[in-house]
DNA sequence: GAGACGATTTTCT
DNA sequence: GAAAATCGTCTCG
């Protein structure tokens, strides 16, 4: 049993094809939602259930992307299902998960989970968070408690310690339904001249873990 | 090699 | 609600 009341059961997940991320951005980002993030990092297993993310599309200056492949987006343009990180703010790393064909340019950020195994290991990780609810409702949270920095760019969620699985689709329109929905919005964080109010946000309406709720752009 | 900036978090008012 | 903290990456010279 979670904190937000619904059971989640892990056993019901499984791994996903290639194919699971090579649909459209956006597609995907909405589709993670109730997925599940897991990493067998060496200090224990840490993971919990997607409840936030955002898409981000080569063709719009919101994305690393848009100018073109650099040494830091590189991932970027990799194969889909693979994991590209980066590091922002001077202190925080953000996870992301790369989409569509390879050489695209288009990724998902995870921004908010709520935790499920290894708890004690996040709270170990987020020693500045007071409350459970903090250990990963926002990109950057995520990352730390997850374990998350410049080791895990360009993974391969099929085939490394980094892994996200599936619900099955009945099982996933339940957790979707327990939560009240599906809520998109504009992205948070961007600057105005940045594609800021493309809603390209998707996040579980009721869930207690999302990072902002305020927002303009529908719902 | 210098300067500007950021897909954030935290603390203080 | 405002602002500081903090540093890797990118751009330009």
């Amino acid at each position: 049993m979670t904190l937000t009341g619904f059971k989640l059961d892990l056993s019901r997940y499984k791994s996903p094809s290639r194919r699971y991320f090579s649909r459209p951005t956006l597609t995907v980002a909405e589709a993670l939602l109730g997925s599940y993030v897991r990493h067998e990092s060496p200090d224990g297993i840490v993971g919990g259930m997607i409840v936030e993310a955002e898409g981000y599309l080569h063709t719009e200056p919101g994305c690393h992307a848009f100018n073109g492949e650099t040494n830091r987006n590189r991932a970027m343009f990799g194969p889909p299902g693979h994991v590209y990180t980066y590091f922002t703010y001077g202190n925080h790393w953000m996870f992301n998960i790369v989409t569509e064909k390879e050489g695209c340019g288009c990724a998902v950020l995870i921004r908010a989970l709520e935790p499920v195994e290894g708890i004690d290991q996040m709270w170990s990780r987020r020693p500045k968070a007071r409350r459970e609810i903090d250990l990963a409702n926002g990109p950057g949270k995520l990352a730390a408690a997850l374990n998350l920095s410049r080791d895990q760019y360009g993974w391969d969620l099929l085939d490394s310690k980094l892994s996200v699985l599936v619900p099955p689709a009945g099982y996933r329109k339940r957790i979707i339904k327990a939560y009240g929905g599906v809520v998109t919005t504009s992205r948070i964080g961007l600057g105005e001249n940045k594609a800021a109010g493309l809603p390209y946000r998707y996040y579980l309406k009721e869930h207690p873990y999302v990072s902002v709720r305020i927002k303009r752009g529908k719902g």
